[in-house]
RNA sequence: GCCGAUGUAGCUCAACGGUAGAGCACGGCUUUCGUAAAGCCGGGGUUGAGGGUUCGAAUCCCUCCAUCGGCUCCA
């Protein structure tokens, strides 16, 4: 006999050789039923796996929050698609199909191109498939038996997965019970008991991919679906996305008149209209009052520089790539479109000899940046060619490197904090040692990656580490965050570099009177206006917070008759700083309501001749909802004080 | 950059080989109105650009541009 332990402590005998479904029909009939994987020891298995010795032992029912159960069912989704393909188009050859968030994708090769029309002949094949309910059959070989059969079937990605497995033995699931005949596929499992215990799915996107991530390699096609424990939790979902698509600050920025891009100015190229400009304005200065606290000391700089600077840099020969080509003059002369502010303000620096005593120097600038992003790669206001970074560069003895990093974290989190962006994750971004993308030696990354561990560590935060997500001249700090439809963008950034101070060969004089090489840290809170911006607006879906607002407050007369008092009421807004917009036009409220609320101001301000005898205003917010009846005078206070306090549930 | 999709009025979309339309927005008029879109009238489009097929193209084909979703990239 073996003892199981259950999730709640309790435990259970069962026989020697038992399955984990064995297990569900000793607990209850019910549990058997639903039971679609478990949880063994911490890894997830079939339902008719034996199990070995005692163990600890969870069964897995779909629920749509469990991800490890959602991911079972998905990846067996995936495999029904596949064979739906493969029915289909029977030329295709399978590459890769594993559960991802939300769903699965499978990498087919296949000649034809598949198109949105061709995703309902699949599903009408998956449903069939899902109908006849057919088990899937997990059948283990030896590498020794399994790599023949491989290669006979002549597809040369499952020969090279396989290869690239480990250990002696290699699987395949059969959809059904006869190998060979029914559809197989090499697979580390695990898999629902049959396809019939798949719940709801949809093909949602077909798209290219590259063999192993290798632009080099064949582009093979990705098909994309998503997996739901049934009908009602995929409409949920899908409903969801719908729901996310209206925060879409490409939709909300051209409804709200933030900004615009032009392809006549170029791709990637952002206007911002005065409505947006306002916007980032606030957060310029709030960030700036940040920065004069904490003895920054703003700089300005050109947008060029000459090529040699970048040469030194190392800029130019490491990302010549995505960089705009240099501008040749007749002379000769070659200038750079700046990618980054650090060359300048290093000059800034070099410009003055420095003594212990000065240092820290924090040179701060909303520098604006250029970038060649690849074309496919632009994204409203998230991935632009030129962007306005918040950034700053701080020259520190290595003694208060740690000191420095701190306050650069407490920056960030401030910026974040006061946004009320909570939804962020850490990453530790660290060279890979694989790579030759990055200057500077080993010794000076691995003292620079320790300083930002350190720094992370002691900062309390949760982080991971990514090896490959470092600059070229350093280990960094970044704050990710998502967009509406899931993409992770990196917002504010913390890096720690040892090398550019090396290249350009800075110096401070010690207490010994010598010279030392001081430490560079590059910071920016926010990372850019651009993509900062774009987030705040999909985070609020266009309701700012009234600091942040365009437009605060909307003054509506409610006939002609108030029109005078409700412009008075505006004047007195404007003269109070607050940036209040007039409506008298001959509309009746109701409308003039309307329009204001779709702009989301967040105080519309309702004037008629009740207020203007009393000398009130009549305030509703964006909701809907009416706040009451106020002294001008009061309303005015109130809304100073929420401005000057940031308050973010306005 | 690569794969696929999509470009029609300021915005959201219709028309899918036979004379380009609607709603919202905009302008004018009527209404002067008390809180989630009043009524009427009007202006507005070489259908992203350029070629081609056809008696005839928004519609079919080609090239380019842009956008969207992925891939790759992201100092």
């Amino acid at each position: 006999m073996l003892t199981v332990t259950l999730p709640d402590g309790s435990q259970l005998s069962v026989a020697e050789g038992a399955t984990a479904g064995d297990v569900a029909a000793q607990i209850g009939p019910r549990l058997a039923k639903v039971a679609i994987a478990a949880v063994v020891n911490g890894e997830t298995v079939d339902l008719n796996q034996p199990l070995h010795g005692n163990c600890g032992i969870e069964l897995l029912t779909p629920k749509a929050d469990d991800d490890r159960a959602m991911a079972v069912m998905r990846h067996s989704c995936a495999h029904v698609m596949a064979e739906a393909i493969c029915r289909l188009f029977p030329n295709t050859k399978l590459v890769y199909g594993p559960a991802v968030e939300n769903g699965f994708y499978y990498d087919i090769d296949l000649d034809r191109p598949l198109t949105p029309d061709d995703f309902e002949a699949i599903e009408k094949a998956m449903e069939a498939i899902v109908r006849e309910d057919k088990p899937f059959t997990r059948v283990d070989l030896s590498r020794a038996d399994a790599m023949p059969k491989l290669q006979a079937e002549g597809n040369r990605y499952k020969v090279d997965n396989a290869e690239r497995a480990d250990g002696d033995c290699l699987s395949f699931y059969v959809t059904g019970t006869q190998p060979g005949a029914d559809f197989e596929d090499l697979c580390r499992g695990p898999h629902v008991p049959s396809t019939g215990r798949i719940g709801a799915f949809k093909i949602m996107q077909v798209s290219g991919a590259f063999y192993r991530g290798d632009p080099s390699e064949k582009q093979l096609q990705r098909v994309y679906g998503t997996t739901w424990p049934d009908k009602k939790a995929l409409k949920a979902y899908l409903d969801q996305l719908e729901e996310a698509k209206k925060r879409d600050h490409r939709r909300i920025g051209t409804e709200l008149g933030l900004y615009v891009i032009d392809p006549q100015v170029g791709p990637g190229m952002v206007l911002w209209k005065p409505k947006g400009a306002v916007l980032r304005k606030q957060l310029e200065e709030f960030i700036l009052g940040e920065l004069v606290k904490q003895g920054y000391k703003p700089v300005y700089c050109p947008h060029v520089g000459r090529l040699d600077l970048y040469r030194t840099s190392g800029h130019y020969p490491y990302y010549k790539d995505s960089q705009f080509a240099p501008i040749r003059m007749p002379d000769g002369e070659e200038l750079l479109l700046k990618p980054m502010n650090c060359p300048h303000h290093i000059k800034i620096f070099q410009s003055d000899p420095h003594s212990y005593r000065d240092l820290p120097v924090r040179f701060a600038e909303f520098g604006t940046v250029y970038r060649y992003e690849q074309s496919g790669e632009l994204a409203g206001m998230t991935r632009v060619r030129g962007f306005t970074q918040d950034d700053a560069h701080i020259f520190c003895t290595p003694e208060q490197l740690p000191q420095e990093l701190d306050g650069c974290l407490r920056l960030v989190r401030l910026a974040l904090e006061t946004l009320g962006l909570k939804d962020y994750r850490v990453r530790l971004g660290l060279r890979d040692p694989a790579s030759d993308k990055y200057i500077g030696g080993d010794a000076v990354w691995a003292q620079a990656e320790e300083a930002v561990r350190s720094a992370a560590r002691n900062s309390g935060l949760r982080f991971s580490e990514e090896a490959g997500e470092a600059a070229f001249y350093g280990p960094k700090i970044d704050f990710v965050v998502r967009d509406c439809i899931g993409r992770e963008w990196q917002l504010g950034t913390v890096q720690v570099d040892y090398n550019l101070p090396e290249r350009f060969g800075l110096e401070y004089v010690g207490s010994d009177n010598a010279p030392h090489r001081p430490v560079m840290i590059h910071r920016a809170p926010f990372g850019s206006f651009e993509r900062f911006v774009a987030i705040l607006i999909e985070h609020f879906a266009g309701a700012f917070p009234l600091w942040l607002a365009p437009v605060q407050v909307a003054v509506l007369s409610i006939s002609e008759k108030s029109a005078e008092y409700a412009q008075q009421v505006h004047g007195q807004l404007c003269d109070a700083g607050l940036r209040s917009e007039l409506d008298v036009s001959a509309e009746k409220i109701g409308p003039k309501k309307h329009a204001a609320r779709q702009q989301k101001v967040p105080y519309i301000v309702v004037v008629g001749e009740q207020e203007a005898q009393a000398g009130t205003v009549n305030v509703n917010d964006r909701d809907g909802k009416t706040l009451g009846t106020f002294a001008l005078a009061e309303f005015i206070g109130r809304c100073q004080e929420e401005v000057r306090t940031r308050t973010l549930s306005s």
